[in-house]
DNA sequence: AAATATTCTACTTATTCTATAGACTAATAG
DNA sequence: CTATTAGTCTATAGAATAAGTAGAATATTT
């Protein structure tokens, strides 16, 4: 399942989108649009500026805003940063791969193929929406 | 990602059905073999038996083994005993729905669609392999 | 310069989940 | 009866989740 971390920040990201590009929106809005907490929606909104999707102003007339074309943010690279891996086993993560501590081997491992498969799958999805497809 | 739990569960489930139908295997034996806490195992055993997958014997010769034909166990099924819901949000399980408590309606979510699509491909997946593709 | 609006930072809390460990109880086979 | 094995119950350390509180820092307007 989804954290709502993440559901959060995907939803913030959209509704920044319909905004448009680089125009500032409050934390406060977000927050009562979508039924988030304020101060919860504070730190992803701040996660989501560090890696690069927002950029922020201070002061009278601030807010964040996006400061990536909509279609070029895909669900995949939001997951990433947000949740971590998409796929179900470290040891077929494509992007935070770590040996699996209870595996003889991989070839071995009796999960290994399914999992692979799910992800295959579920990337399929994640990597080819972008916020224009969500808004 | 997977919890231990399901990885685990999963795991045994298929030493199990590799021994064959009504042949116990103790406890110890799995948890060597899969390195696993044997304390952790014990706790998932019971759970998987009390849910119909297993039955046990206890004393001399007992142990643990598969009272199900494993073509017939889906990795669904045990997924959704050990790990919960399949489906990324509430709003879109199957088997354990509930009303996302932030959306005004199913309809205006905008991440509804897309989790609908991620659940039908893993489900997809999950649906169609059982311990006999695992073994 | 002062007042106001807004994000930024740090600290704290409550709750739940994870992955175990230990001790004792109950059943079964020989 | 005895050894073997699962069952039950309790505890726990650590992490993650989802906030809440307080105030500092920065920008704009007056």
């Amino acid at each position: 399942m989804l954290s709502k971390r993440t559901k959060y920040g995907l939803k913030a990201l959209t509704y920044l989108a319909k905004k448009g590009k680089n125009t500032p929106v409050l934390i406060s809005e977000i927050a009562t649009e979508e039924n988030i907490s304020k101060k919860f929606l504070e730190a992803i909104l701040l996660q989501l500026k560090r890696n690069g999707f927002l950029a922020s102003k201070m002061g009278k007339g601030g807010g964040y805003y996006l400061i990536k074309d909509p279609e070029e943010v895909t669900i995949a690279s939001v997951y990433r940063i947000l949740e971590g891996p998409i796929a179900m086993l470290p040891c077929v993560s494509l992007n935070y791969y770590e040996k699996c501590d209870d595996c003889k081997s991989e070839e071995e491992c009796t999960l290994h193929k399914v999992m692979i498969e799910v992800r295959d799958n579920t990337l399929k999805v994640y990597e080819n929406s972008t916020l224009i497809d969500l808004i």
